[in-house]
DNA sequence: CCATCTAGCGTTGGG
DNA sequence: TCCCAACGCTAG
């Protein structure tokens, strides 16, 4: 029984997965009509209202998969539309942001009529915007583990302080999971891969996004150092047109200078054609740049208070002559230019879109040199890569940003300590900057130019510092040929956008609040009965409510209905609502986070792409292909969907050179958990079934994990044995290159056996996941460079930590999927990275018109093998 | 005293 | 049983 509730949830097969809803509806209506004789013969009446519901929600569920369409068609560019210079101050995320505010409001009223329209009072806007801060945005900062000794006091404490006992203990975490991490027959330059999360406090940030709306009156700030005093008042002041005409940063600090007309500036803009091309001239003789975006109201990127993505309005660029210069920075020798990306208001855009375009070429030609051959700085790279992505839409195509060689001292080090990421401008330099430093605190005036110029050398210093750590700790290979290049990757990823049918998610939205409203009510009603409500707070303490729950289900109604229940309020308010709170306009885009977190894996925010429900491709896929496929042609891109199968099992057969394992994996036709199944249960593998399938692997998975034997059997749901090969593997990998001397380290770091325990298993999981992500970094880095010397037009959408998304057009559909196919089976061995694996990678495949309606793909291995 | 905000926990989706 | 993000609830 167990078993089957087991797999009719977590893999959901169609038949299964109905079969409980129908159960869940017949009970449930049975015993509201006649409580006293719900039994089991009673519930064959079925009702045809139920039915109804139930083909609704079904159907629900199924549609909501479909939605997310990826469009052939390029995003028509921001920049055609201009409408004031209201339109300028507009940011993308504000738009989303307060959208996401009408639907809460509005959730079940029909859609605002003029809920698109861009032209709002200024204040009101701000308003909107004060209202949207994203309840987890920056909550990283704030969070403490429960054992953390710091809880409630680290506000007051100083806020950098770390215990030195866990330093030690960091430490020595390091060094033991140096080799740890690959070992040596996999990567031969080892990455210091983090010290264990469990074992390390997080040390308290100073709190960035504390700062109120202007419009509000501001409670104590906790912390001083980040907080500019002067900007909250500017910012809500209704800027002139007089005052926009002007340079932006003029117009908050105005009166006290002009940061254009500092002679230590010099602005772009205002340069005659001679003047220019003497620039770019000299530019190309520099011997590094360093940039930086400026901000609407002023602050650069290097400035710690960016809590809504202001719109950005200019580029700073440092050209750094002299590379050994370690002098002062404001030598005249190193000028700092200034490039405006602001857009042209309309009442003088005929004025300026001549100039618009000139200028438009001009920074083309920057990047063009940016992404030549000079080393190129900027913290936070990925945001500048992808505004620039975004401004020069036209002149400017992902492939060309591809090759670009940017440094960026915020991923550096996280790749020195993976536990350390986001951190501010400010933190870096405090932990990682040697020479002294002045002051960080902000400035305005005169001040702001020379903390600028001096924040843009020191950049580049810690930088170079950054750099020699990297290189000592045997990292450089890992950041220069991974890392770094990911970054423009990711830039190119946030600027696809991805098209998404509004009006459906909103009937969706409408439809899932009707069904839920149903069950809330149901659920209400049935709450009312006292041995039920009795039933419920009984087990609610422990944290096993849902498996008690799905042990409940033979016994009442009621746990059926609350899973359920959860199911359809997940899909409705996570993704459906979910989804269009992070649309602007018909569009979204993910927001890629490169050093979030400890594994090396990427994240996704805005929507978590990568926690999307996964489609349940059963039904209905023919038809939907042949509609929107044949029928409809005006969409000639497909959806392709490439994947590494059980990439984390292959590296673990790799790793711990089981020979079971690698014979299995070296059989490439064969599948590989229903060989391990057939193993198991003994059979022969044609009559392995799906569910004996799932078994073998949800087996395999927990005990790579760690999983108990207790656990273990709880998953089963039989008490079995722990099939002898996996104990073998489990042995074997402990002794042969993973755990081995590093255990005896791990096990001095924690006396208590629980903590010893959890940090073994995050010493496994952090090996196998850390190297599929990286295998997965590397797949798309060769793929991109591949797609971008060639003629594919192909883009990458999305990853999905062992599968990548691509939008193919349909023309190159089949020579795209080999490409890719050879590609990624070609990580099994790395040149310049010492990969070198005994177990083959196997890839599979599928496409489809959209991402909700994909089917495998057949590529034949004869075909592969000779053509390439 | 009340309204509002948020950290912390628990649960669910993904791998 | 490891890693993520998002949401709901609740105590402070």
């Amino acid at each position: 029984m167990e078993s089957y509730l087991c797999s009719s949830l977590n893999a959901a097969p169609l038949s299964a997965a109905a079969q409980s809803v129908i159960a869940a509806l017949r009970v449930q209506y049975v015993h509201r009509t006649d409580r006293n004789k719900a039994s089991e013969s009673e519930t064959e009446h079925s009702n045809s209202i139920i039915n109804l519901r139930l083909v609704i929600l079904l159907a629900m569920h199924f549609i909501v998969h479909r939605l997310v369409r990826i469009s052939v068609l390029e995003c028509v560019q921001d920049t055609t539309v201009r409408s004031g210079e209201i339109l300028d101050s507009v940011k993308e995320k504000e738009d989303s942001g307060s959208e996401r505010r009408e639907i809460t409001k509005s959730r079940t009223s029909s859609p605002q009529p003029d809920e698109n329209t861009i032209l709002m009072p200024f204040g009101e806007r701000d308003v909107k915007a004060e209202s949207t801060v994203h309840p987890t945005s920056g909550g990283v900062q704030h969070s403490i583990r429960p054992h953390s000794q710091h809880t409630g006091k680290w506000e007051s404490s100083g806020s950098t302080q770390e215990a030195p006992k866990i330093t030690s203990s960091q430490e020595l975490c390091k060094k033991t999971l140096r080799a740890l991490r690959f070992p040596s027959q996999l990567f031969h330059k080892a990455k210091v891969k983090g010290s264990i999360k469990l074992l390390k406090l997080k040390p308290p940030q100073p709190d960035i996004k504390r700062q109120r709306h202007p419009l509000r009156p501001q409670k104590e700030l906790k912390s001083q150092g980040c907080n500019k005093p002067n900007r909250s008042k500017q910012s809500y002041e209704m800027p002139s047109e007089a005052d926009r005409k002007d340079d932006v940063t003029t117009a908050t600090t105005r009166g006290a200078f002009s940061l254009t007309s500092d002679p230590r500036l010099c602005d772009t803009g205002r340069l005659s054609q001679e003047e220019r091309e003497c620039l770019f001239e000299e530019a190309g003789k520099v011997n590094a740049f360093v940039v930086t975006m400026v901000y609407q109201d002023g602050p650069i990127q290097l400035d710690p208070e960016q809590r809504l993505c202001p719109a950005v309005c200019g580029l700073l660029v440092l050209l750094k002559r002299n590379l050994d210069s370690e002098g002062p920075q404001d030598r005249p020798s190193e000028r700092v230019l200034y490039f405006r990306l602001e857009q042209a208001p309309a009442w003088a855009q005929q004025d300026l879109t001549q100039k618009q375009d000139v200028f438009s070429r001009y920074v083309w030609i920057l990047l063009q040199i940016f992404c030549d051959t000079k080393p190129f700085v900027c913290f936070k790279a990925k945001d500048l890569l992808r505004t620039a992505l975004k401004h020069f839409s036209k002149d400017l195509s992902w492939k060309q940003v591809l090759g670009c060689e940017v440094m960026d001292p915020q991923i550096t080090p996280w790749l020195l300590d993976p536990s350390d990421s986001a951190s501010c401008f400010q933190t870096l330099l405090s932990k990682h900057y040697t020479h002294p430093v002045t002051s960080l605190q902000p400035v305005l005036g005169q001040a702001k130019v020379t903390q600028v110029i001096s924040n843009l050398s020191l950049l580049y210093n810690l930088m170079m510092e950054l750099h020699n750590k990297l290189q000592t700790q045997g990292l450089w290979q890992l950041y220069s040929a991974v890392e770094q290049k990911m970054i423009p990757i990711l830039a190119a990823m946030e600027s696809y956008k991805m098209h998404v049918d509004k009006e459906a998610l909103k009937n969706t939205s409408e439809l899932l609040g009707v069904i839920i409203l149903f069950k809330k009510l149901r659920l209400h009603e049935l709450c009312e009965n006292r041995k039920l409500k009795k039933t419920a707070v009984h087990i609610r303490n422990r944290s096993e409510y849902t498996f008690n729950l799905l042990q409940l289900q033979k016994l009442h109604p009621l746990p059926t209905i609350i899973l359920k229940y959860r199911q359809i309020h997940k899909i409705k308010t996570a993704f459906v609502d979910g989804i269009l709170s992070c649309m602007s306009k018909t569009f979204i885009s993910s927001t890629w986070n490169q050093t979030s977190t400890v594994s090396d894996r990427l994240s996704a925010k805005h929507p978590n792409f990568q926690a999307l429900p996964k489609q349940p491709l059963q039904i209905s896929k023919k038809q939907y292909i042949q509609g929107g496929h044949y029928d409809v042609c005006v969409c000639a891109c497909a959806c392709v969907c490439v994947y590494f199968c059980q990439v984390e099992l292959r590296l673990l057969a790799q790793l711990s050179a089981n020979p079971q394992l690698l014979r299995i994996f070296q059989n490439t036709e064969a599948e590989a958990f229903t060989m391990l199944a057939a193993q198991w249960k003994g059979m022969s593998e044609d009559r392995v079934s799906l569910e004996d399938r799932e078994h073998a692997k949800c087996i395999v998975y927990s005990v790579v994990y760690g999983a108990g034997r207790e656990r273990l059997s709880g998953i089963l749901g039989v008490r079995r044995e722990v099939p002898a090969f996996i104990q073998q593997t489990i042995q074997h990998c402990h002794k042969h290159g993973m755990c081995d001397k590093h255990r005896v380290e791990l096990k001095k770091l924690s006396r208590a056996a629980h903590l010893r325990n959890q940090a073994e298993r995050q010493a496994v999981n952090f090996v196998l996941q850390g190297s599929a992500a990286d295998l997965a970094k590397m797949a798309m880095i060769k793929i991109c460079s591949q797609v971008a010397s060639a003629s594919h037009t192909a883009r990458l959408v999305a990853q999905i930590h062992d599968e990548l998304l691509f939008e193919v057009e349909i023309s190159q559909l089949e020579q795209f999927a080999m490409l890719v196919k050879k590609t990624m089976e070609s990580l099994q061995h790395i040149e310049n990275l010492g990969v070198n694996l005994s177990v083959p990678l196997k890839v599979s495949l599928s496409t489809g018109p959209s991402w909700g309606s994909m089917c495998e793909m057949d590529l034949p291995c004869n075909i592969t093998a000779t053509s390439l």
